[in-house]
DNA sequence: CGGAGTGGGCTT
DNA sequence: AAGCCCACTCCG
């Protein structure tokens, strides 16, 4: 029989992947997919992947059919739960990596607590999770992150493009009100996160934008939107 | 595991039933209902029942997760439309049975028909295809038919009790005006169903109530909610 | 490769 | 939201 055992890339190095196609019965057709383990010893399904590698390893968005890792879950999971569920990082390989937790600062009491609907508290910088993320199109080509317009500045302990990118695009997506940027300074933010940063609000400083700034905008707008009636004209 | 494999009323002979609980999961807790076939072939919903069976059976009023002929089913069409829909007798198996369809005379030509909003032609003696369904309690003892006072009687082809208690059941059910009986007598009745059945009333002669009646009526209700009231008084 | 047992899309 | 179906997983 003709296998094909290949490196795995969602696993550790040493790891063979291999699929065997079911030859007669109801089945006939379907592959059965297994792993072999550096030792040499065959694993059939991921509960048995996961006994065999122990806790340091998180499977959940592992596709075990595939051997890859599977956006579409980490996707269905960030659906449940806007502010994701555990303090790991997310990452495209199955390794755990270790993550600073920062808790937000209790000010309330119990008895206080006890009044209204709770929300679950906000993690703060929590957007850090999703470093080393990157989309890309369908062909699997890396689409580049996009550069900051000057006027748009972190406000954070050690925040990078990237960083602030992801901060944004998520109040953007989550939040339904204003997206307008922290209010306190970030010497202000930098002595004390946990009291100052509005958790609601992107990590970025308040941007100014001036009446100038909005005719460019109006003047780009009118621009890009004369180009697309040329090119829709060009294709009827 | 334990598992309760029993013949099942609905079914041809031969057939099992059996619930499963799911012990794990998300969804547990929850029972999934199969039906064992005589060759032993494991049936797990409807659908594939059906294609099982084949066409000689009609599942629609067969509730998979109970094993039963689904009454509220029968209902429920029967909202949609109150004169049933298919030509075929409901009984208590999922066996077609042939029945004797009666079209009823059609006098109106076919540009007639055209203008207004049309019914659909009302069966006669449709209530006939509810022969042998009897109401049962919930402890599944059947509650014994009703009799008839001499006053109530059938006009139509082979009226038995049951049919005419059905008729007027079906009456009291279906229709918004009142409830009055047939216009016509017996004999008219009999010498041309097609022409001289009002669709619309049960199938019994108009009955005479007099003041007697009615006088009658009153002293039982009123004698009736006496005894409730002490009923009551006697609990609390 | 079969099949019990569960997940999850789709319908009501 | 609840339930029905189906397809898949995982282990014998």
């Amino acid at each position: 029989m003709e296998k094909r055992r290949l490196d795995c890339v969602g696993l550790p190095p040493g790891w063979k992947r291999e699929e065997v196609v079911r030859k007669s019965g109801l089945s006939a057709g379907k592959t059965d997919v297994y792993y072999i383990s550096p030792d040499g010893k065959k694993i059939r399904s991921k509960p048995q992947l996961a006994r065999q590698l122990g806790e340091q390893f998180d499977l959940s968005a592992f596709d075990f059919r595939s051997g890859r890792i599977n956006h579409s879950q980490l996707r269905k999971r960030m659906r449940h739960d806007s502010s994701l569920v555990l303090p790991i990082r997310q990452t495209a390989s199955i390794f755990k990596q270790p993550v600073t937790v920062i808790h937000r600062q209790e000010s309330k009491t119990k008895s206080e607590l006890k009044h209204g609907p709770q929300d679950p508290p906000k993690q703060l910088f929590w957007e850090k999770r999703l470093q080393g993320i990157q989309a890309c199109d369908s062909q699997e080509e890396v689409i580049k992150a996009l550069d900051l317009p000057r006027n748009v500045q972190g406000v954070g302990p050690e925040l990078t493009t990237e960083n602030i990118l992801q901060s944004i695009s998520a109040a953007l997506h989550i939040s339904s009100s204003p997206v307008v940027g922290q209010g306190n300074n970030r010497a202000t933010v930098a002595k004390n996160p946990g009291v100052n940063i509005d958790v609601y609000q992107p990590h970025i400083q308040q941007v100014i934008v001036s009446e100038d700034d909005i005719r460019r905008q109006e003047v780009k707008v009118i621009e890009a939107r004369r180009k697309l009636q040329d090119a829709i004209k060009g294709i009827m």
